[in-house]
DNA sequence: GCCGAAGTTGACGTTTACGTAAACTGGTGA
DNA sequence: TCACCAGTTTACGTAAACGTCAACTTCGGC
């Protein structure tokens, strides 16, 4: 099936995502988008984007059989891959979607987002220290390493 | 099997250079272990040790059909633990059990082991490089939510 | 002679994010 | 009309590192 186009739905989802319009001019004004015209402007595959909708983070309607994808899904998908980028299991993004669907003026939904952010960051920055860690450990190993080679005469 | 000994004396398990020179340092006593003995004192579970013998990262010895673990199978539970706390995987690991097992006076065993901590320490290093970058997004998406809550006043 | 603790093996469960294969439908160009 | 391609569904496979369970055996104690 070939790329389709009516309808304006709004994009309830706030913009935060930055990187990953990987050129907004190509679906500037596209209203209906393809399995394959979402798979290749993200990068991801069909299979993927069934499988999210399997989990029930994006759900499409229907052309027939087809997917046929509005630009709110677009923009859910958006923000699927940004918080998968950011450390977010499938499973929080999609609470943090579902509240956005309940649209109680977006305060309380941009209020949980809020705090789900900062936890997040919280979590990689212990992450981080942990990493930090390992790091100066192979360090100090490898270190000892290159001198019990020397003293080999290696 | 009962008891063989109580052992009380914490050898750091990141002590790499010291479980990998497994017969060098005195470390106090104690010749044979019983697989409750090593799960205390490294802090992991019976089924762990048994674990890792399947995957032929340790083989200790039987008496009937209990194990009994030597001071070589506890140095080398050491580097195991070591290896895992700094992101090797078991194959990893066990990879580099096998060839300090051939020792050709450790030359060739150093050179590898060092190749490999560097290695690692690269993959480390990117890794860091990944979380430092979602911490940023994450920062900047947080910041952006901030901003929105504040111009609906809340 | 029985109980329970500790040991054993083997097999299946868990988690996450899809990949892959099989089998089928539907539309299109030559 | 045929051959393809694109799409679909269902279901099983994968990787890592164990946890959990079931079903024993063995040992020491009382």
């Amino acid at each position: 099936m070939r790329h389709t186009n009516q309808t304006k739905f709004h994009d309830e989802i706030p913009d935060l995502v930055a990187g990953f319009d990987s050129d907004a001019s190509a679906s500037a004004g596209q209203e209906q988008f393809t399995i394959r015209d979402l798979a290749r402007e993200f990068g991801v595959t069909a299979r993927t984007l069934r499988f999210y909708e399997e989990k029930e983070l994006i759900a499409p309607r229907r052309a027939g059989q087809d997917r046929l994808y509005s630009r709110r899904d677009r923009a859910r998908l958006k923000y699927v891959l940004m918080g998968k980028s950011v450390g977010f299991s499938l499973e929080e993004i999609r609470a943090m979607l579902d509240l956005y669907d309940l649209g109680d003026g977006q305060v309380t939904q941009l209020r949980v987002a809020h705090t789900r952010f900062r936890e997040q960051i919280d979590r990689l920055k212990r992450q981080r220290k942990e990493m930090d860690r390992a790091i100066a450990e192979l360090e100090r190993a490898r270190a000892t390493v290159a001198q019990m080679l020397a003293s080999r005469g290696a």
